[in-house]
Parts: C-alpha cells; structure tokens; sequence
DNA sequence: TTTT
DNA sequence: TTTT
C-alpha cells in the first residue's frame, strides 16, 4: 500500500515535566501528557471549557531536549504520527492506547516560562531539526508496560 | 488557554463499509477504521510492513455521505482532530478509546473503485466543503457505549 | 475535479504591525508579512541564519482581530490557504503574487509582548474559531492593486 | 529564532510531464506545476470553477522518482514548505517567485492512470521515504534563471 | 479489518 | 497547464 499519510499536529501544554526513561535497547524515550484547549461557546452563548489530552512519546535525541529543558506548563508545538500499541491489564485483557510519535518538537513559549523545576534553568539549545525515528517501540520501554492511559 | 491546536490528516484505506447510525440526539454519525501503511526497510535492506489502524467517526452531513458513496477499500483523505472518550468495560473499568473526529473527508480513487456493496453504486456527488462539528459526544451513539478498541 | 487539497501552517514572527483596509465590497481586510526562521548548520558545523517572508491575507472578523490585537514581532500560528493572484506593474507587465489567505490566526507569545504600538495594549480575546472564508477577492482589496511583493 | 514552521499539503493533479534537469552543482532537480481545485457553490447555488496553480519544485531521489514515474494529469500528494526566490526579468527589474519545495511526493491514483508518455509504462517502485532536503538553491538551477511564473 |  |  503506496499511498499513505499520518500526520498529527499539535500546541499545547505539559502536563507533568517529562521524565527521561530508556528502552530496553537502550534508546532515550520521554512521555509526557499535552493538554489542547477545546473550550466553545454554546448555543446560550455562554464559554464552555474543555480540554483534550495527548500522550507524547519521544525518541532519542529530542527526547534529551525535552528532559532537559521543557518541564510543566510549558506551551510547545508537536508534530509527529498516531501510534496505537496493545498491553496487557493486570486481568489479562488487552487493551490499547494511542499515542502520537513525536518528529519535532518545538518550545513556543519565552525560555524559562511556567518552570518550577531546575531542569529548565538552563540556557535552551535551538532544536527543530526533524529526525527520522524509523520504527519505534514504546511497548519496550522500561516501565511502560502496565501503564494505563 | 487560548493557544492551541489539535490536527490529524490521515490518507488510508477503509477497513469495512461504513454504516450509519444516529447519536442519542438525533445525530447521523458513522464509524469505521481506516488502515495507514508503516512499512519500512530495515537496517538490512528488507521491508517490513506494518499496518496503523485508526478510528475514524463522522457526523452530519459527511456521515451520510461516508455511508452513501465510501465503501471497504477505498483510499481517502481524512483531516479532522483527536479525541480520547472513557467508557466502562464488563467488569467496570474505566477504559480509554482514542478516535479522529472527522471534518473533512475526501475518497481519492476514482469513483466505483473497490466496491462490493450495493451502496456504492449511485453517483457520487462532490463533498468538499469544510464543516464546523462542534462539540460532539460519541459517548452518545447508541450502540456504541460498551464498543472495545 | 473533486480530490483536493490546500493547506498551509506557518509559526512565525509579524513583519509589521497589521494595518486594516476594505475591500471594495467592503469586507474588512489585513495584510502583513511573516517571518519564518530557515537556518540551519552547514556542512562545517557552522549555523547559518535564513529568513523566508510570507505574505499573509486576513479577511472578515479575523482581520479585525488582527489589526486590534496584534503587532511587529508577535509570534502568531497560521493555517490558511495558498492563492497567486495577478496584477500589472506600470510598464503593463503581469506580475504573480503568491500569499496565504488565513483560516485561522493565533497568538502564540503572552499578550503584550512584542508590542511598541498602543493598539496592542487592550486585553485580547479569544480568537480561535475556524471562519469560512469563502471565495476571496485580494485583487479588489483597495490600495493593493500595484502592490509590488 | 527558534520558533518557526513552513508547511503545505496539496493534494492535485500534475500540468504537465515532470523533466528532469540538474542544478549547477550537479543535484537532480524536476519542476512542474500542480492544480488545485478551489470551485465553490455561491450564494445562488451556482457551481463556480476555479483552479490554483502551484509550483513545485522536488531534489535529489525524490526528483528522480517524479521524473520517472509521473506525468501530466496524475493525482498525487505534496508535502513541502514555501520558498520564494528573485530573479530579474529582462528589463533588469527584481521579480518574485513563490514555489513549494517539496519533501515528499506521494502517487495517489492507481499506476498506468492517466498516461500518455513514455517513461510511465515501468512499474512504479514505492517512494515514501522523508528525505531532508536541507538548504536548497532553486536558482541555481540550469535554465531557470529567467523563468517567469 | 484495508490495499499494492 | 490538470482533472471529473
């Protein structure tokens, strides 16, 4: 099947700092939780708030920018691809969760915007180069494996 | 939060024919999966293939046309944004589905391509035009409440 | 010929502040340029700084927005449409100009940033539906006639 | 400025055979244009036709590919960013051409379709790798220095 | 569960 | 200059 396309574009916030974990062949691997506001006004004219969440996943060298200098808060723009990967529950059920594959990641926000953590202190790096991350497995990171959504 | 963006574009084919169903409201949607190729070549020089499955769900007017003139097989463009909805499985658990609210759907072959269902028989009319869903609430369709990935 | 596409995102940095102007039919028009970053490192490891400038075509209610709440070096997202349109210089010559007509403009930078003109300094509100546009006439836009790129 | 993006989708059919030519510093490089659909119903429920033309211009590999495989009137799916380059035109007067540099080129109608020339009668191979283009120097191509739009 |  |  020659024809395809699966892109996923994304600006929002991090819900956690992104924690720095390895695959169990030892590539560097983030996950963190984005926020996308989908807030609307109603028939009634009144704002009705609501918010979308992602799980981001990211490989290798991106996934080093983004333990080092992107923590809670942060506004950031992704682009990457869906990924559906299955688990197993502590029933033995199968289950699954989406994820997007993160390509490229970019900080949209000042440097040293809604940090509370000293990872994010530094000078940031200048990072939008996109990386070919080729197949990846998330099901093989270390800790991953009985993670629910 | 006033930045934000929450964008899918998807080019696949149909897993199976389209069937429309109505939300709890009265609304016409429809469901189907839409497969994604993720082959690639490996450090050998072999392809792997690998197929992406997506849920795509449909409102309104496009769903009635997704049901009416798309069929198993077909190749479309889907642009539409992600939406993760919880439900409750058999034993009471919270679960999570990830689905592509659709607000553009676009068949890319040639008209009568693929079709073994008697629904796709009919002229095509064009479908092009871009429409503002709104919030939508596929949690609502009936039949759909206890629906596994 | 109904498969088609034309879509285009930017994220990058207001030229100069947006001036509003009217259409002859009297529709509400802005038109800036945008600057996006294309540098990268050379084969020597050397960084070398490229801009690329975009012409951006605002119409209707998301001009207003603009002219009222943005400003010279707002970082802003763009999703909007592709569209050459055709003028003649003084010699009587054809000329193409190429621009993006927006769909949708969004801040990215915290209000009030960026700002040196006293139209900026008003609390903005939200901006984020998606308008259809419909057909757009930049050609009858006053004043751009013999607007040079 | 970190901060950027410059992205496009189009999805189109081909004007013209795609040719093959080389820029001065030896690259593989093919141009041609591609047609977008803009028609629209208006306001009496009158079909409107409109096209757009956009230019494209693909390196390396991928320009390879089109040269050997595309042709005049094929659908095919662009993804790129925009670039817009001067020239001068015989009068010594500076002009400007917006093109779209492509980084991957997708067929998306059946092989065999529409084909009239030659070299579309091999079997298509499939090219759906991303490939970074890096810095690319559309006027240093050979007997592009005057082109007008 | 699709397709080439 | 494409196509349905």
């Amino acid at each position: 099947m020659a024809a395809s396309l699966n892109k996923v574009f994304l600006i929002g916030r991090l819900g956690q700092d992104p924690k720095l974990a390895y695959t169990t062949s030892g590539m560097p691997v983030v996950n963190f939780s984005l926020a996308t506001d989908e807030g609307y006004t109603d028939k009634n004219g009144k704002r009705v708030d609501k918010t979308e969440w992602h799980r981001i996943v990211v490989f290798n060298k991106q996934a080093e920018f983004c333990a080092n200098y992107l923590s809670k808060g942060r506004l950031i723009f992704v682009e990457g691809r869906l990924q559906t990967r299955e688990w197993q529950d502590q029933q033995g059920q199968t289950r699954y969760t989406t994820e997007i594959i993160a390509s490229r990641i970019q900080a949209l926000d000042p440097k040293g915007t809604s940090t509370t953590s000293p990872n994010a202190t530094a000078p940031a790096p200048e990072q939008t180069e996109e990386e070919d991350l080729g197949p990846t497995f998330p099901s093989e990171v270390a800790g991953m494996d009985d993670a629910p959504f």
